[in-house]
RNA sequence: CGGGCUAUGGCGCAGCUUGGUAGCGCGCCUGACUGGGGGUCAGGAGGCCGUGGGUUCGAAUCCCGCUAGCCCGACCA
């Protein structure tokens, strides 16, 4: 195939556009891959069209090999079955709505799980059907709060989404290893570097969940790593517990007068003034905060829960929304926030700038059986034998060498402080670092939430109904071609790898005598019979300069100049990422460029 | 949702302070020259100055409202 600049659909621009910020969306546009249609909404030009096709293939084949069967299902959906699974309420504002000219309610999915759960407890109800794994490449909507840099997050944008369907969870095992498998083989062969992160389920619900990370200083998503190879979203990230201690020596605690101390700074001066000790100063490392924050529950009950942390940490609520589910013996997403003045009043028992688990001696104030009743979660670090200096739960009271286990329980402990640089990581690979990423794929096992909510059972070897168990897994199809570009690229243009190359060379032709023209329309016809897709510029009356910039500017892995050195018998062969070039007796040059298109 | 900035030919911008027939560069069209790094010259086409109202003899320019966009943050399978 061979795309003549001369006719082709494509204007490049000379200057970045002014709403773009990063890389990939400033080169995309000026390159006339894409166009800015509407905020976060891109038309895809002939150029842009061509290499989604390239990354849709691969993605393709992949699916397919490990038995992924395409299907396509509308954007345009009704609301019964979103209503069912209570996502039409629950997707909130990132649902785009519509009405029919009845007044139907309609919507743009955002994702599909009902759908393919629909469709699949339309068809099959035997054992005998599953495994089965659907999967399609298709639009998706999303009303994002802030759509931003170009394709990398965009209101509409091509996901590849899969979803398999099992009688039990090791089916589910299965169908989710496969799907990790074939992840890695994607993005292999996109030649993008990827990272597996631990991940949190969230609002798909269900239990085990990985995301595929390309590490970029532009990605949004924070992660940690460590050198040893460890990685996790925040939110998964576990704490290393320490041991217990032994407490048989250590003295009974002691309420002290810590006047204006309503903080952890204020606190620790006032502790080093009052109560000086032997080994060291007092730090915010030896003090215990107890955080009170609000869990909204699905019921709209608002629950008051404390938490205990090292006086140096920091609650992180993300961490704490991921993990307290297990702690309100309750279903369903909760959601977290600071708690309110109100709060607290609403609790007399809980002394803001003061409160603490108890005194040891005559009460217990936090935690679900003590005074307060309220729940009292605690780090992980908070473990038996370990002395705190914490609220004596009167103003300007606090009481020093409270042990834990001996003077004071809790309910639970929960991963709830945020995760700094130089934590140790949890498999003992080393401290962590923390770096951005783009969220490029996502797997999930979802369980049982969807096939329950619709009603997806089918007949067992025993005749008896059984739900099915489902995974759901996304590839992000048009951030994979920004992340291509994103990484792919240096100051004068783009540089695609070549499985994703719009084409296999791009053949231009500098000077004006009809020698040179007619020499590359040869060598042209050459190549397309061979197979090589090329883009040829074969623009008369355009300088050499403009040709050159075009050509470095769309990106094509080898450039071919059929110009001055013809006269020689030479053509020139430059590579577009090395920048090396060199000349080609022009009997050659078609083998030359085969070989260097074939590998 | 909070904060900041912006809105003028396809793209990038000036003009606004001090109201008076809308301008520059790129791109586009015609011709000539040039012909290996966005070249030169000449001549053209193309604009409801985001939108509604107000002030004024007269508004891109001053005043009020609205809308949209971008950036930072919050949010985000």
């Amino acid at each position: 195939m061979v795309l003549r600049l001369s006719t082709m659909f494509l204007r490049t621009l000379r200057e970045d556009p002014v709403d773009a910020e990063v890389a990939s969306h400033k080169l995309l546009v000026r390159a006339g891959y894409i166009r800015r249609a509407a905020p976060g909404i891109y038309s895809w030009l002939p150029l842009g069209l061509r290499v989604l096709a390239k990354v849709e293939a691969i993605v393709r084949e992949e699916m397919n090999a490990i038995g992924g069967q395409e299907v396509h299902f509308p954007a345009l959906l009704p609301r019964e079955p979103y209503e069912a699974t209570g996502r039409w309420t629950e997707y909130g504002d990132a649902l785009f709505r519509l009405q029919d000219r009845k007044g139907a309610d309609y919507l743009l999915a955002p994702t599909h799980e009902e759908m393919f759960t629909l469709l699949v407890k339309d068809l099959y109800n035997s054992y005998k059907d599953l495994p089965v794994y659907l999967y399609q490449i298709q639009n998706k909507y999303r009303d994002e709060a802030r759509p931003r840099a170009g394709l990398l997050r965009g209101r509409e944008f091509i996901m590849k989404d899969s979803y398999s369907f099992d009688i039990d969870d090791a089916g589910l095992d299965t169908a989710y290893a496969k799907h990790r498998e074939a992840y890695l083989k994607i993005f292999s062969r996109l030649g993008l570097e990827i990272l597996p992160v631990k991940a949190t389920a969230g609002a798909m619900g269900g239990s085990k969940s990985e995301e595929f990370l390309h590490p970029t200083p532009v990605g949004e998503d924070t992660f940690v790593r460590s050198a040893g190879g460890y990685a996790a979203n925040v939110e998964a990230v576990t704490t290393v517990v320490p041991e217990d201690i032994d407490y048989s020596t250590l003295p009974a605690c002691q309420v002290k007068d810590t006047p204006d101390t309503p903080t952890i700074d204020t606190l620790v001066a006032v502790a080093n003034e009052v109560a000086p000790r032997d080994a060291g100063e007092w730090t915010a490392a030896d003090t215990l905060k107890n955080v009170v924050i609000a869990a909204k529950m699905p019921t709209g009950e608002r629950r008051l829960v404390v938490i205990g942390l090292p006086g140096d940490r920091a609650v992180d609520l993300k961490r704490v929304e991921a993990n307290i589910a297990g702690h309100l013996e309750i279903g369903g997403e909760v959601e977290i926030e600071a708690a309110t003045e109100d709060d607290l009043k609403k609790n007399p028992s809980l002394v803001k700038g003061y409160m603490g688990p108890g005194n040891g001696l005559d009460h217990a104030v936090l935690g679900t059986e003590a005074a307060s009743g309220v729940l009292y979660l605690v780090d992980p670090r908070v473990v038996s034998g370990t002395s705190w200096i914490t609220g004596a739960n009167e103003p300007g009271r606090h009481v020093f060498g409270l042990v834990a286990g001996r003077d004071f329980g809790w309910d639970g402990t929960i991963e709830c402080v945020e995760v700094r640089e130089g934590d140790p990581a949890p498999d003992g690979s080393g401290p962590l670092r923390t770096a951005r990423g783009i969220e490029m794929g996502h797997i999930f096992q979802l369980g049982r939430k969807y096939a329950e909510s619709l009603e997806l059972k089918v007949l067992d070897q025993n005749g008896k109904l059984v739900t099915v168990t489902m995974g759901s897994y996304g590839v992000g199809v048009t951030r994979a071609v920004a992340a291509l570009a994103e990484t792919n690229h240096d100051d004068r243009g783009l540089m695609w790898p070549r499985n994703v190359a719009p084409a296999d060379v791009h053949l231009m032709v500098t000077g004006k005598g009809a020698e040179l023209f007619a020499e590359a329309e040869r060598i042209a016809a050459a190549l397309d019979a061979q197979g090589i897709e090329v883009i040829f510029d074969d623009r008369p009356k355009v300088s050499a300069g403009v040709k050159f910039g075009d050509a470095e500017l769309v990106g094509v892995p080898t450039i071919a100049v059929v110009g001055r050195g013809l006269a020689e018998g030479l053509v020139e062969v430059k590579d577009r990422a090395s920048g090396t070039a060199e000349n080609i007796p022009v009997a050659d040059v078609v083998g030359h460029l085969v070989d260097a298109v074939r590998g």
